[in-house]
RNA sequence: GUCCCCAUAGUUCAACGGAUAGAACGAAGGUUUCCUAAACCUUUGAUGUAGGUUCGAUUCCUACUGGGGAUACCA
């Protein structure tokens, strides 16, 4: 890496120059803006008092010195405390050789014996199909984790899957009620969403029993809890506990739909799971550590028998762990389910991908983690994002706001198909082919659209602008990418002449900002691995994209002169293919051949 | 009440404490004898308010204003 031969000749410049010490680490480089020339910038203001120099020639003199120790160095300029470097033509040649003879430039192998790295993202409810924030979630999850495996860490997804409590007892009751037996097979619904229509029923119905006692003069509240409906629903959720066979066995056929309808939502959004807990089997555990806590007196109980952990000394509150009937609560769950996936998995570095608004939740998981003595739930990590808002504001299932996860699937693909129509494109495909690339520009839009925002913010999705190709989008980058190798196949038939890196080319500053970007992929998914953050990744896409159109607009490819020049660029063309596939691969993105 | 997150062009998004705050959409104009014009190039326009730290602040600290969330014996 070159970086890091320039921060040695700095340190050792600074040494020889002015007797500082400097760790070449600590020594920060960045990519020369563009209106100066040079391509790392160091900036010297920090030593400057050490020095004992002004900041103009103290630059200076560390560029001549740099200059000297370091041949790939073969200029440097300074203006005011900021010192540039220009690297010799022949770096760039012989990274390009170096890219072009890697499969997967900038990415790392995983370690195979190494601890995995958990994630578990998706954890939807049974009671409802999935909608845009489940989206988000999703696309997050599983680019994270191909993010952090292309950074050479061994990955393991799970899923956590809400199958249990009085939500599905509602979609259950009303389907007992109003369903009239009807099946995914005799409606022809998607599970999900037949199980989702039965939990709107419930709540309609609900809500006309609450009116109807209210109008009786009972206040709200006791309404609320009193309404028949929600009586009945929570004496099923009782009978469901104790194991009764009738609610065992509908609720077991509805939940069947439901993981079927997931199932195809999951595959059309191109993500999965290496394991899938259900909550089922896990809502019990974490009673255990529970009484281990108390024993090590991190917890305490009341007198009513409820369990609870003072967190007051870490700036909380107190924490509920155990009700006083002894049943366990959600957080009581997740820390079983956390020692659950360390022992299954050896893991001792968990994600989550959960909205944040349980950021309070998982900083208290992780403080009694480690107050239960596990240490390296200090290594819990909780991608906490923002939520997805809509123009016309939140998302409320209720008031039919929300936008669900298939139709705006398929709303994409039908749009990506109108689109392809009208630009008259893809004559020479087959059917089936064309289909398959609806589908590819459709998924693109979404996931770039979502993905390219920073995680921990809250954003808009204007359904009407999302479907939109041009800009900075998915299939842009996707056009960008089809465009080149149809480049690379016309130039590997006008000229057979491999690309020499020993010949001497003059790189022009647009083919210069296209290798530097190359140059950068490894650095951009270690930095956007440390911060779990994808939206780096597609960023970085969309400018090695853009790089490359404006360097095509105004550098001849196919029809240069010199045969040697050509092979050299249209070698510049794979590379610039191969980032672009790579890191689109890390969004999830897939990137068509022809388009 | 307490705690957490957010605030950047008309809009949607960028910017390890570094140089003149970048893109895209929108609006106005221009470009095709290399691939596939879903492209490229011009022009237009922004750091909520008031302080502080620093050689240097969109970035760090404090207060305020405005938005979101949490503070459930729900999950």
């Amino acid at each position: 890496m070159i970086e890091e031969k320039l921060q040695q000749a700095i340190s050792q410049g600074l040494k020889e120059l002015y007797d500082i010490d400097a760790e070449p680490k600590s020594v920060t480089l960045q990519s020369t803006r563009k209106d100066f020339i040079g391509d790392f910038t160091v900036v010297v203001f920090p030593w400057v008092k050490q020095a004992r120099k002004a900041p103009q020639q103290m630059a200076e003199e560390l560029g001549k010195k740099v200059h000297e120790l370091l041949p790939e160095v073969v200029e440097s300029n300074a203006e005011k405390g900021f010192l540039n470097f220009v690297i010799g033509d022949s770096y760039w040649q012989s990274l390009l050789k170096e890219v072009l003879a890697t499969d997967a430039y900038g990415t790392k192998n995983a370690d195979s014996s190494e601890a995995p790295i958990v994630i578990e993202y998706s954890s939807p409810n049974t009671n409802k199909p999935l909608h845009l924030g489940h989206i988000r979630n999703n696309l997050l999850g599983w680019s994270v984790a191909q993010l952090l495996k292309a950074n050479g860490n061994n990955v393991r997804m799970v899923n956590l899957v809400n199958d249990r409590g009085i939500h599905i007892m509602k979609s259950m009751l009303a389907w007992m009620r109003y369903g009239n037996g009807e099946t995914p097979e005799t409606s022809g619904m998607k599970g999900d969403h037949l199980v989702g229509k039965y939990y709107v029923e419930f709540d309609k119905h609900y809500k006309k029993e609450v009116e109807d006692l209210m109008a009786k003069g009972y206040e709200e509240e006791q309404a609320k809890k009193e309404a028949p409906l929600i009586v009945e629903a929570q004496s099923m959720l009782k009978r469901w506990e104790e194991g009764d066979k009738e609610m065992r066995d509908l609720w077991s056929m509805m939940n069947g739909w439901v993981y079927k309808g997931f199932d195809e939502t999951y595959k059309r959004l191109g993500v999965g799971f290496d394991k899938i807990y259900y909550e089922s089997d896990t809502y019990l555990l974490g009673k255990e550590l529970v009484s281990k806590g108390l024993e090590m007196g991190v917890l305490y109980k009341k007198e009513d028998g409820s369990v609870w952990c003072d967190l007051t000394d870490a700036g909380l509150d107190h924490k509920l762990l155990l009700r006083k009937d002894g049943t366990s609560v959600y957080m009581t769950q997740d820390l079983g389910t956390a020692l659950l996936r360390h022992e299954d998995f050896g893991t001792e570095r968990l994600v989550y991908v959960v909205g944040n608004e349980q950021d309070y939740h998982f900083q208290v998981l992780k403080i009694v983690m480690q107050r239960l003595g596990y240490q390296w739930a200090e290594n819990i990590y909780h991608l906490s994002y923002g939520m997805v808002e809509l123009p016309n504001g939140k998302m409320k299932s209720r008031e039919g706001t929300v936008v669900d996860a298939d139709d705006l699937i398929s709303e994409m693909e039908a749009q990506a198909k109108e689109m392809c129509r009208e630009k008259g494109k893809n004559c020479d495909m087959d059917e089936t082919s064309l289909e398959a690339l609806y589908h590819t520009i459709a998924l693109g839009a979404l996931k770039y659209f979502i993905l390219k925002v920073d995680p921990t913010r809250n954003m808009l999705f204007n359904p009407a602008e999302s479907i939109d190709f041009n800009g900075n989008t998915g299939p842009f980058i996707q056009y960008t990418y089809a465009r080149i190798k149809s480049i690379v196949r016309k130039g590997a038939e006008a000229n057979a002449v491999a690309f020499d890196e020993t010949a001497s080319q003059v790189i022009g500053p647009k083919e210069k900002e296209v290798l530097r970007l190359i140059h950068d992929m490894p650095s951009t998914i270690a930095q956007a691995a440390a911060a779990y953050s994808p939206a780096q990744i597609a960023n970085y896409a969309y400018s090695v994209a853009k790089a490359f159109n404006s360097f095509y607009q105004d550098t001849p490819i196919l029809k240069c002169e010199n045969d040697n020049l050509r092979s050299f660029r249209v070698a510049l063309c794979s590379a610039v293919a191969q980032v672009l596939k790579n890191t689109m691969n890390i969004l999830g993105i897939e990137v068509p051949e022809r388009m």
